[in-house]
DNA sequence: GAGTGGTCTAGACCACCTG
DNA sequence: AGGTGGTCTAGACCACTCG
C-alpha cells in the first residue's frame, strides 16, 4: 500500500497549506524547485499541483508562480449573505454556539436518511449548534456523525471552530460531496422560539448527507434557517 | 490564437460525446490509439482525458478503458426529489412549459444583481418557464440572458429541451459556476396563484448568477419553488 | 498474454511576468 | 535577462482487467 510519489507530494503540500506553513497569498516553491527537492520530474510535480489547483488550494499564474488561495469552507457550500453585503457594505459578525455538548446517542427512529446496519449499530454523535449574525439567530443546525472510527471525538478540541477542519486534523477525514434537499417550511413552535419569530413564518430547511474520503462514511445534517434578513449563499464550481 | 493540441483533442472528444458519436457506457479509444491517431504523446492524451474526467464526461478504469458517462445536467445542480423517490418508488413525470415566448426586453430597473454597463446597454432576453411534476406546478423560473453575442437566440430551436445544451450547441457557451442566494418566502398573490396555493404559504426562492466560459458573460435566474411535496435536490462534488 | 490505464523519467522549447 | 508556469516529446515499467 505505497502511495505514488506525486500523491505524497500532493498531501504534503496540502498539509503545509492547511497548517499555515505556506501563508495565504504567498507562493509555493517553483515547479523546478519542488522537482529538485523531491527528486521527481516536473511532470509529476505538475500532477500534484494540478490536483491542488482543482481542489482550490492554489492558483497558478504563468510567469509568476503557484499562489496559495484563501481557504474556503468545505466545498464552498454554506455561507450567509446579508443583502447589505451585496451592496458592498461592511462585514457582519458571525458567531456560533453549542446548544449542548456534543454527545453520543442512538439514532432517532425516524431519521431522515436511510442508514446502513453498521451505522445503526454504531449509534451517532449529535451536535447542536445555533449560529448568529449580528446577534440575530439565523441558523439552527443538527449534525449527526456515525460513531465509527472517530475515537474520543467528544473530547477533542475543535480546530478553528470548524467541524470539518477538526475531522481532517484528527482523522484525515475529508468531505468529498454533498447531497441535499431544500424546502421552505412554516416555522413550528420550537424553531420559531429559537429564531424569535411567529409560528408559521417561512423557514428554510435543508437535509444534508455529506460523502467523505472514507468509503461508506457519511455525515448527516439538518438545518433550519431564518432567511428574513440574510439569504443562504452557495457558490458552486 | 492557436489552441494547444491537447485542448483541441479535449474539445473534439467532448463534442463527439455530446453529439452521441460515443454512446453512453461505451469506451473511448485507448490512450495509445488516440496518441497514434493524433500524433501526440500519451502525456498530452492523458491531459485531455483528465480534463474530460474532471468535467464528468468519462470515468477511467485501469485495465479497462475510458468509459463515457451518463450526462448530467449542468453542474448537477438542480433537480426535484420527491420524497417517494427517496423511498425507492417510481419516477415522476416532469414537464416544462413556456409562459411566454423568449423575447428581448430591457432589464428591470430593480434587477436583483448589479449589472455592468455593457450588460445594461445590451438589454436582455427573458425566458419564463413553469415546471410541473406529476402535473403539479412546482417551479416558476425566470431566466435572463444579456443580449450579447448570442445572435438570433429567439429563433433557435431548443436542444433536448435544455437551455444549457442549446447554448453550448449554438454558441459553445458553457456554465462554469453558480452563485446563488436561497430564501424562504411567504407566497405573494401572483405566485400563489401559479402554484394553486394560499397566499402566505412558505415558498422557496433562489436568485442565481451563472458564470460561463466567456469572460464577463453571466446568466441570471430567479426561481420560485413549491416544496410542499417535493424538495429541491442538489448534489455537489 | 495482450491490452488498458497508472506512474515515472529526462529532457526540450515557448509564453509570460518581473526585476 | 532570468525565472516562472505551459506545452510537448519519446521512451520505460507497473497494476489491473479480460478473454
Amino acid at each position: 500500500m505505497k502511495l505514488p510519489r506525486y500523491k505524497q507530494l500532493h498531501q504534503r503540500l496540502k498539509s503545509d497549506i492547511l497548517s499555515g506553513h505556506y501563508a495565504e497569498g504567498s507562493l509555493l516553491p517553483s515547479e523546478n524547485t519542488l522537482s529538485a527537492q523531491h527528486k521527481i520530474t516536473r511532470v509529476m510535480v505538475r500532477q500534484a499541483l494540478s490536483a491542488l489547483e482543482q481542489e482550490g488550494y492554489i492558483a497558478r499564474r504563468q510567469g509568476k508562480g503557484s499562489i496559495v488561495c484563501a481557504q474556503q469552507p468545505a466545498l464552498g457550500l454554506l455561507s450567509f449573505r446579508g443583502f447589505s453585503e451585496v451592496l458592498g457594505e461592511t462585514e457582519h459578525s458571525a458567531t456560533s454556539q453549542f446548544l449542548s455538548k456534543p454527545h453520543a446517542t442512538t439514532w432517532s427512529k425516524d431519521f431522515f436518511f436511510d442508514l446502513s446496519v453498521s451505522e445503526q449499530k454504531a449509534g451517532c454523535i449529535t451536535i447542536e449548534r445555533l449560529r448568529k449574525v449580528d446577534d440575530q439567530p439565523v441558523m439552527l443546525e443538527f449534525t449527526y456523525l456515525p460513531n465509527l472510527n472517530i475515537p474520543n471525538f467528544c473530547d477533542k478540541k475543535w480546530v478553528q471552530g470548524s467541524l470539518f477542519r477538526m475531522l481532517y486534523w484528527y482523522y484525515q477525514l475529508e468531505i468529498t460531496n454533498v447531497d441535499q434537499r431544500i424546502r421552505a417550511l412554516a416555522a413550528e413552535a420550537e424553531t420559531a422560539e429559537q429564531f424569535h419569530l411567529d409560528m408559521g413564518t417561512p423557514i428554510l430547511h435543508i437535509h444534508r448527507k455529506y460523502g467523505t474520503n472514507r468509503p461508506n462514511y457519511f455525515i448527516y445534517s439538518s438545518l433550519y434557517c431564518n432567511t428574513e434578513h440574510y439569504a443562504i449563499g452557495t457558490i458552486i464550481k
